[in-house]
DNA sequence: CGTTCAGTTGAGTTGCTTCAACCCGTGTGG
DNA sequence: CCACACGGGTTGAAGCAACTCAACTGAACG
């Protein structure tokens, strides 16, 4: 994951920043730290409705990138949170700015990164707005797992994703008191098996994606970036 | 709208076509044309899941431009189609690639009118992931109402969307049936007149901001584009 | 040993969907 | 000119999926 950065290493070793689980990053008038680089732990960016449910819009995994910044080059409509202990980067951002302008390749890798982050984005909202809620938490562990598998070789069955159910929830648009209940139907009939702490096996990929309803090579291709 | 695209304008009047209500733009295999550029009419890009629903993930409006493209440069995972009677330009992607690297405005424009596109669809997946159906439905007649204002003046509260309430519900994840009815109900609120053929006047804009759960002012800078 | 917190389960409720009927404006062919 | 079909909107009735509320469990921790 770190050699499409290797660009800018000295930047990342320089600036780096621990954050403990829970903690809010605010980009308040915070305007030159723009993009964040998350060297480790998960992020998510999430938004909340004035009755207090949030929706969480996108994780950041180890490894990528992500910027909050609003057109205005100030504000955030996002708010973004550490979902464990993470270690970050706050990347200047007219070093960035800087940085895009001179590297192509990074330029080209950020421009597939996009597209990759949008394609999954139009996935969830499919199913946000269409989809049953075995469907939902079918596609939310597909795609999790291909994200944290990344580009390696196969398909690991097994991984562990430092979320509660209630985050789960609140990625799929569901309670977490259902999104119990779903997973225990999936763990009964054998598609996956559920450990500690949000540790995942899936015991059956193919009925998995056909619950999500998915095309598993043609997911992987459309959501991760290709760069090796 | 136009005059952000001003520096191409050779492009558009050359390579303009007229296509039908109902057309669906494929990108099959059609690589060189990536970008499309709306001059009338109003598209919807949308995916849909295998037992036949759809969600609409974006409508794209006179003025605008969308690029359907994967990261793999060749296929779309998204179905591109027209609402209405349009008039679109497709535009080369190697000429699209040489306009955006020259000019530097029309690279800064494009960046913004990505990053008003990633909010609007943060709100969206917010709402069909936690909101009523009424909210939904207000928060998609607010963001309408703002795109089809643009930046003009103040909000026009009556304007005109090419839309069916199936498509409505589509797009905001509701049965066509529920949408009806909803509409109805704010209709009897006295929050909003709804007219033949999707002709729409908003009556009491603060209240159904209210409902939506929205702050108008952040919600215009958010969603739309500066270039004035 | 008590407290806390996440997950689990049951019971009851509700909001949205589905199905079906009906209305109405429009187009079409006899 | 009427008869008819058609498609979109409207409404009622019934069903069901997901929600809320609440109680219980078990693990982690002081």
């Amino acid at each position: 994951m770190l050699n499409t950065y290797s660009k800018f290493e000295d930047i990342l070793r320089h600036d780096q920043r621990a954050v403990a689980k829970g903690t809010i990053l605010k980009s308040e008038g915070d305007e030159s730290h723009s993009r964040l680089y998350v060297a480790e732990g998960w992020l998510a960016a999430s938004k909340s409705l004035t009755d207090g449910d949030q929706q969480i819009i996108e994780f950041i995994l180890p490894g990528e990138t992500y910027d909050p910044t609003a057109a205005d080059g100030k504000t955030s409509f996002l708010q973004i949170e550490a979902l464990c202990d993470a270690v970050i980067v706050s990347i200047d951002k007219t070093a960035w700015a800087l940085l895009l302008h001179e590297d192509h390749d990074l330029r080209n890798a950020e421009r597939e990164r996009d597209i990759a982050a949008q394609a999954r984005q139009s996935e969830r909202m499919l199913r946000l707005g269409q989809a049953s809620a075995e469907t939902r938490i079918a596609y939310v562990l597909i795609e999790l797992c291909i994200r944290v598998s990344g580009r390696g070789t196969q398909f690991e069955g097994e991984f562990h994703v430092p979320l509660g159910q209630q985050q789960l929830g609140d990625f799929a648009g569901l309670s977490s008191v259902h999104v119990c209940r779903t997973l225990r139907r999936l763990n009964r009939a054998g598609v996956i098996r559920t450990g500690d702490h949000m540790d995942i096996l899936i015991r059956d990929l193919p009925a998995l994606a056909e619950l999500a309803q998915v095309d598993l090579a043609a997911l992987r291709n459309e959501i991760i970036t290709g760069a090796a």
